[in-house]
DNA sequence: ATAAAAAGATGAAATAATGCATGTTTGTTG
DNA sequence: CAACAAACATGCATTATTTCATCTTTTTAT
């Protein structure tokens, strides 16, 4: 066994925004408690970060990678709440509500990231309430984006609903009007509320129109515009 | 004008449930410079007691009625997010992002609620770290049922949303498994998200089926469990 | 009290979405 | 490398949902 002292670092702490942004509101005796009980982790693509109805006591700061936030109904049906890319603090809602977790997190691809104590990180939050309130805004920031992925649910038909998929991967995930997807077709379904195959039909139809095109895993957005129209009025 | 001093009351404070959990955590003193800065207010069935877009100053306490969540999209479109009966904390989530309401909040029947001022709430919360902590579980509760929801609009069709809806109503707000609705078609269709003729059909469907009665607002629930496995299955 | 407007109800046609059958491609494993 | 499994793709029949037209009832305003 090789003690948490002496196990090799994956990646150096100084440049770790984590670590950048909590030491603006606490000093680094603190920062070093909050170091000391954390582990850095590697995780393979498709293995779970955080399980859903498990113990919530640790949060995970990812450093690298991309996961997926994975709630499980009682019917064994997946639903994807949102994809997040790091950097990113994981299972910030566990923080307030000391319990189990009402989702999963899995890798999408192979991840990096750093499981923080929530009792040590509670303790130095209480005592110092600027990071406190700075980590209260983590939690709901992520409510709000929760809230417009609902909107796309509840009101658009497949067409607009794949194509906010497609519009969220390109802006907020990878970034680029052109990327290869990490999730399946399966996955896409998920996130999106249909089947496996009326994503494929649909992305074949945006194909065809010429608002992208697919090939396998590779997707490049041709027409931005005529994808924000669909998810408008879609 | 009546100043707020001499302003009846709409209800005695003593009484109230805010204050009971309050002084659980937070000394008289505090206490009174909470409920001096606070308003107690009257809202008619139908009129905003929070606005989406307008700036989250206040909160309020709902010391009557029910209330719907309400969330207008770009296309001017409705979708109810939850329906709360009192007591209940409103606009909890603004405690701690500070900027505009992102959805509004309406009396579904005559309410009576106190304005809480939000900086003077975040000043007190601050000197007592439990009383905050209690007021964060407020909020990640309210999260929590979003999101479960969520899943029966992902996941659902509408027959089996609609079963939800009433379950919900049934269990969470009236309490009971005959109740007056203080709502419309039009308004369980955007909480159920289909259209209105959909939510006409289905409960139509369901008297027929024996499973409820419906005569205009007035519904009866006779077969809770067939309602509990269209929920499950549909 | 009456007219006008809104809400509720119903059925039928049009559209959307799913589930199934089947075939192809891609990736994995012995 | 062959065999198998998983993921991807396509078309079609079935089912679900919306939209529209029409009508009745309830509510609101004058």
């Amino acid at each position: 066994m090789i003690y948490p002292e002496k196990r090799p670092k994956l990646y150096n702490c100084d440049t770790c925004l984590f670590k950048i942004i909590s030491c603006q509101y606490i000093n680094s005796e603190e920062f070093k408690k909050l170091q000391d009980s954390s582990i850095q982790l590697r995780f393979k693509k498709g293995e779970a970060i955080l399980k859903q109805g498990a113990n919530a006591s640790y949060l995970v700061f990812l450093q690298k990678g991309i996961v997926k936030f994975n709630l499980e109904d009682e019917m064994g049906k997946n639903l994807i709440l949102t994809i997040t890319k790091s950097p990113s603090l994981l299972g910030s809602a566990n923080i307030f509500y000391e319990g189990i977790n009402i989702f999963s997190v899995y890798a999408v691809e192979d991840c990096e990231g750093c499981l923080i104590d929530i009792p040590m990180l509670k303790q130095i939050a209480l005592l110092n309430t600027d990071f406190l309130m700075k980590l209260l805004e983590l939690v709901s920031g992520m409510f709000k984006t929760s809230v417009f992925n609902f909107i796309s649910l509840a009101h658009k038909q497949v067409n607009g609903r794949i194509a906010d998929v497609i519009i969220y991967l390109s802006t907020s995930v990878y970034q680029s009007l052109s990327f290869t997807l990490s999730l399946s077709r399966k996955e896409l379904s998920e996130f999106a509320g249909c089947s496996t195959e009326n994503v494929i039909h649909t992305l074949s139809r945006f194909h065809k129109e010429g608002i992208l095109s697919v090939e396998g895993k590779k997707i490049e957005i041709h027409d931005f515009e005529r994808l924000q129209k669909i998810s408008k009025f879609g």
